[in-house]
DNA sequence: ACCAGATATTTAGAATTCTAACATTTAGAT
DNA sequence: ATCTAAATGTTAGAATTCTAAATATCTGGT
C-alpha cells in the first residue's frame, strides 16, 4: 500500500506549515493606521476580497468561532470600518460591508502583508521563486478540489 | 522586474494556507485520552520529535509568546507529562522531557492527526497525492533556506 | 396552517493567549 | 573585576477566543 506512506509523508509536511507562514510573516512589528487585532485585519482583508457574505461565512475565512466573530465585527463596526446589512433574502443573516475608511484601510493591510513577504522572499533567487509559486499553486488547486467534495 | 509579480502571488498564495490546514483537518471532534488544549498536544507532539529543548524555543515552534507558555509548560507538568529540567550549561535555561506516560499520550495524538489527514485525502487520486507531496517538500525545502539566513 | 428540526447570530462565562514589567543569568567590552 | 546590554523564564492584568445555551428565522413535511 504505496498511499500509505505518501499520506503520512504529508501529514508531517503539512504540521510544518504553520512554521512556514510564521518564517515569512516574522518580527511584523509595522502597525497600520487603525489599531487592529490580527482577527480584526484578517476579516478586512476578507471582506474586501469577496464583499457582502454572512457573518458565518467570514467565521469560517477567518478561522474564528461563530461566537467569536461578533465580537470582532461589533469592533470593526463601531470603529465606522465595517457596516452589517442584514440580509434581504434571509432575515437571520447578517452580511459585512466595508465603508470608505475601511476600504482604505484594507488596501493599507493588504500592502504591507505583501512587502513583509516580498521582503523575506528577497532572500531567494529566481529559481526558488518559481519553484515556491508552483508548489503553492498545486496546493491552492488541491484544496479547491477537497473543498468542492 | 519580473519577480515583483511572481512575489505577489505567492503573497496571494500564502494567506490561502491557513484555509488549507482547516481544510485537512476539519470536524476534528475525535479527543484523546488527556483533556489537552491544542497547544499542550502541538508542546507534547514537538518535545516528542525533539526532546530536551529549551522553553523558549518550544514556545516559538508551538508558535506562542513566551509568557504564555509557561502556563502550558505548568500544566503539562502538573498532568505528570512532562518534567522541567534546569539546564547545567545555562541556568536560565529550562529544558523539557516527557515522562512515560507524556511519550504514549504524544504517540496517540501523533496517530491521531495522521489518520484526520488520510482519511480527507483519501479523497484523492494517486496523482494528486504525489503532486500535493512534492509541492509540500518543495515548501518545506525553501522553508529551510529561509531560516538558515 | 402548523410543527419539528436545521440554520444564523448573539450572549455569558470559562479558557487561552498577549503584552509589558520583572528577576536572574549570561556575554562582551572596558 | 565591573559594567552594560541581551537572553531566559515568570508574573499579572488585559485582550482574545472558545464552548454551550438562548433567540430568532427558515425549511420541509403533514
Amino acid at each position: 500500500m504505496p498511499n500509505k506512506n505518501t499520506e503520512e509523508a504529508i501529514a508531517e509536511l503539512v504540521a510544518l506549515l504553520p512554521m512556514f507562514m510564521r518564517t515569512l510573516l516574522e518580527e511584523s512589528t509595522v502597525k497600520t493606521a487603525a489599531n487592529l487585532s490580527t482577527s480584526e485585519e484578517k476579516t478586512l482583508m476578507y471582506i474586501h476580497k469577496h464583499e457582502g457574505r454572512s457573518m458565518g461565512e467570514y467565521s469560517k475565512k477567518v478561522g474564528l468561532a461563530r461566537g467569536s466573530f461578533t465580537a470582532v465585527a461589533d469592533s470593526l463596526e463601531q470603529k465606522k470600518l465595517v457596516k452589517r446589512v442584514s440580509g434581504p433574502d434571509d432575515r437571520r443573516k447578517c452580511a459585512l460591508v466595508l465603508t470608505e475608511e475601511g476600504k482604505k484601510i484594507a488596501r493599507e493591510i493588504d500592502a504591507r502583508f505583501k512587502q513583509q513577504i516580498a521582503a523575506r522572499l528577497a532572500q531567494l533567487g529566481e529559481e526558488d521563486l518559481n519553484n515556491l509559486k508552483n508548489a503553492l499553486e498545486i496546493i491552492a488547486q488541491i484544496m479547491e478540489k477537497l473543498n468542492d467534495q
